[in-house]
DNA sequence: CTGAAAGCGCTAACAC
DNA sequence: GTGTTAGCGCTTTCAG
């Protein structure tokens, strides 16, 4: 028996003796089609193999069931796990993903990368990059001929725009009532690179809390990183020595509480007697840290799922109350705090 | 100024007053229309924002520049980076990317995901799942009627078959030769789940690299873990345990060496002087653990974009030599032993 | 219940 | 140089 090339469905009405309509109808689970041809159809298309173009369908359709994805720095676990949620939400969906990875964060020039997923007929985009910079300025002036659903991963909200996000101002504000309650009252900071809006927002609330127990801040208290371990490394450098009364710090990050440790510990200050730590995202080597790491879990994973949730809604109206397509309510999610030991100075005796 | 949806070819040709088989010239960059035509045609393209249907051409050309990719475990760091390999590489070669992560590695029931492939009209397939358990068997009957191109990643190679890898074994020969050159001869072994191929390879480099330097290889000195941080805890106090004698561990991944770093902290042993570690990938905060610890880099991005380079070189004849594809080449990637403090045992004094 | 015709948006092949 | 015709593989519409 020769094996031949993908057969289409005109081959299969042949071999059944149909049209090709019938076809359709079969593959299509259609009523109107007797028991007798149906059982006939599928036995041909079980026996060739069959399987019906997605690209012609989805031509006289104008719906493709695909979904474009835009992400950046896929060599970080974060964004990585946000992908994860959006790979698995489709699958639950029965959408197909394109998948775009941007060189860099910060990248303004959005026209060819949307173009492509229009010309691929995707139904809609996800946009999974997070807020740097002014890459989200264009939403300003937004190409006027864009006409795909979009969904917004991670960003500031604005008005009649999907965005879902984990809180991380709130996420902030966790680490450092817990802190406080520890009783550390020097806390310091090592924020994220502050062009990130999620920088931004951990850094307000370290200072903002700070602020409402009438604490002190100076700017002699924080120093920016850039989310690596070696960044880390020299913030903390710094940190001890522009704040030598510092008995904890809040770091934007786990990596960078990473640093931390290692430097307290090359310094023989003690974890958490001598120097509170908390950091934010909790990997997944944080709680195997010496000391286990106290860390704000962020669910990057769910953000994804959601986000494909959201677009769903979107480009299925007739599912769900429509009245909320217009005005879309950003959905920020909230972190969970996990203690460990790296914070807690209460219970060490 | 109403703005419509998306113009078709037919749109552009009506308003430049030719027929859609210039604008399609004028599109594809043909010599064979006068200059004039082509810039008012280019005119009308710019002004109603044409961006003609990467459907229709696929359809029409039977060649669709996209490539399906399977992966797996995304929420883990190894399996991100070489798509992130991929999406880099595909990117710099025109082809857009179909993306599906499978919920399990060990997924055998292959036909569906390449059937949804073949329905897009994808050119090849990247398998980028690892091999683990008998998720390869289906290669031995393979679905007769897939036609489709496909290269394949983290595998044991077989004839005809092309296969883009890490040399694991090499690498834990590397680890190991390292290990034996500082003097360490008690060397215990946290191995991977010994489904996956790599585990196997890791752990076979130990037992060799043993035999070799007739040192005894004995069950009590090696423990099966599954990657993962927590394995690797229980793990080395198993070692402890089992193998008092131990001044070594080659843990066959870096999350679990740094739970042979804590344990040997509470244990007051000393790393390197007590007990050497070495790990297995570099992952990005193997540096900052305390020690630093040593390990074998194992370049997954490079793995990622060496996949889709034999893609091209087999989807798009007539660029290198053909005969190639007639005896694909195993690509073997050889690691790199990264050396830092938590294995030298020489240079402390 | 089934089939014929039309067309989604594009390009290959051929005419002029 | 440019236009016409045909068709990629499928579904919608309408006829029977």
């Amino acid at each position: 028996m020769i094996k031949h090339k993908r057969p289409n469905i005109k081959q299969v009405a042949l071999a059944a003796g149909v049209s090709t309509q019938t076809v359709s109808r079969v593959m299509n689970d259609r009523p109107d089609v007797s028991p007798e041809t149906r059982e006939r159809v599928q036995k041909i298309i079980g026996d060739l193999g069959y399987q019906p173009s997605a690209l012609a369908r989805s031509l006289i359709q104008q719906r493709s069931y695909t979904l474009g994805v835009v992400t950046a720095g896929l060599k970080y676990i974060g964004p990585a796990r946000t992908l994860s949620g959006i790979t698995n939400a489709a699958e639950e969906f029965g959408y197909s993903l394109l998948l775009k990875e941007l060189p860099r964060f910060d990248v303004t020039h959005v026209l060819p990368i949307l173009q492509e997923f229009i010309s691929h007929h995707a139904d809609g985009v996800i946009w999974a990059v997070p807020e740097v910079g002014d890459n989200r300025e264009w939403l300003n002036q937004p190409p006027a001929d864009l006409e795909v659903p979009m969904v917004f991963l991670t960003m500031q909200p604005r008005e009649n725009i999907p965005v879902v996000s984990i809180d991380n101002y709130q996420g902030g504000r966790m680490a450092m009532s817990h802190l406080l309650d520890q009783g550390y009252r020097h806390i310091g900071h090592i924020s994220g690179p502050l062009d990130w809006w999620e920088a931004r927002q951990r850094k307000a609330a370290w200072q903002d809390a700070l602020q409402e127990n009438n604490i002190e801040v100076r700017e002699s208290y924080w120093v920016e990183g850039n989310w690596s371990s070696a960044s880390g490394a020299q913030a903390i450098e710094k940190l001890f020595q522009q704040y030598p009364e510092m008995d904890a710090v809040f770091a934007a990050n786990d990596q960078m509480a990473l640093s931390v440790i290692q430097a307290a510990y090359q310094r023989n200050k003690r974890i958490p007697q001598d120097i509170g730590v908390v950091g934010f995202d909790n990997i997944s080597e944080s709680p195997f840290f010496c000391p286990a790491l106290t860390t704000v879990q962020s669910e990057q994973y769910t953000v994804g799922r959601m986000a494909v949730e959201e677009m769903i809604k979107i480009i299925e109206p007739g599912k769900k109350q429509e009245q909320e397509s217009d005005h879309p309510t950003p959905i920020m999610l909230t972190p969970t705090l996990v203690v460990r030991q790296s914070s807690l100075k209460q219970q060490v005796h």
